[in-house]
DNA sequence: TATAGACCCTGTAGCTACTATAGGGTCAAG
DNA sequence: CTTGACCCTATAGTAGCTACAGGGTCTATA
């Protein structure tokens, strides 16, 4: 089985360009060529870019699925260096959380305040203005 | 009282390459220059930036800025548009939880089923892995 | 007066993770 | 033999800065 650029994108949901931004990014290997220059991708890469996309779905970032990747291809080793990129992970993810919370706290507190007359006596306004 | 670009930035703590992007965005209007062709800048501008660092703060766009400044010119205008754009980024707040949330559900959920052993029986790389 | 150091200037390239062109080549169907 | 769908490379754009390179200006001190 072997499947053009096309098929790829389309069997997992990634946009062409996306693909070959992959490949220049060295997380996908540079795959064989048709006579006429075309790329051929069979199953492994499938796979390869399957991974990808749902590390990326889980928020990791290229470096990280990158070095996801390359810890997944030593099946005897230890999974402690996994283990600690996801935690590092869902450390930032939990930053985050707190960092939107906090902001989500202070903007309904303005937007309730807000009686919607004239910018003059507008409480968003006014908070945004220094003393 | 005037101030150089590096005052302006310690008072509002912004960085001078920072305020000359804001200028060149079209945030800041561009001020004054003294014989040397140094930027000089007075409170006006110091409150306008505050305000810009203030907003910026809450997370909202250079874009949402710019459009939140020249609201805040119009002191006899209804502060609708304001409103309308606090809640815009509000709900944009909102999703960025949700979806974080859920990537912390499930982030969280492979994590403790991973026993660190090898990486052949991770559950991590498992659930990367496509079927 | 010379010079060191702190500050300022413009312009450009870099970062993430793509996306969107421009300007071409390849291939199968009608 | 031509149309249309697909593919190729290379480059520029997105947000919001940040970091140079390669210069000029200003002030304090020897």
């Amino acid at each position: 089985m072997s499947f053009s650029i096309g098929d790829l994108g389309k069997a997992t949901g990634t946009k062409v360009e996306t693909i070959r931004f992959y490949e220049k990014s060295g997380l996908l290997p540079a795959p064989a060529r048709t006579a006429g220059n075309y790329r051929t991708y069979d199953r492994e890469h499938l796979n390869r870019l399957s991974f990808i996309r749902r590390a990326r779905d889980l928020g990791f970032s290229l470096d990280q699925v990158k070095a996801l990747l390359s810890l997944s291809d030593d099946k005897d080793r230890s999974c402690l260096g996994v283990d600690e990129i996801a935690k590092a992970h869902l450390i930032e993810v939990e930053r985050k959380i707190a960092d939107l919370t906090a902001l989500h706290t202070e903007l309904s507190r303005l937007i309730t305040q807000c009686s919607c007359g004239t910018i003059a006596d507008c409480r968003i306004i006014e908070s945004l203005s220094p003393a």
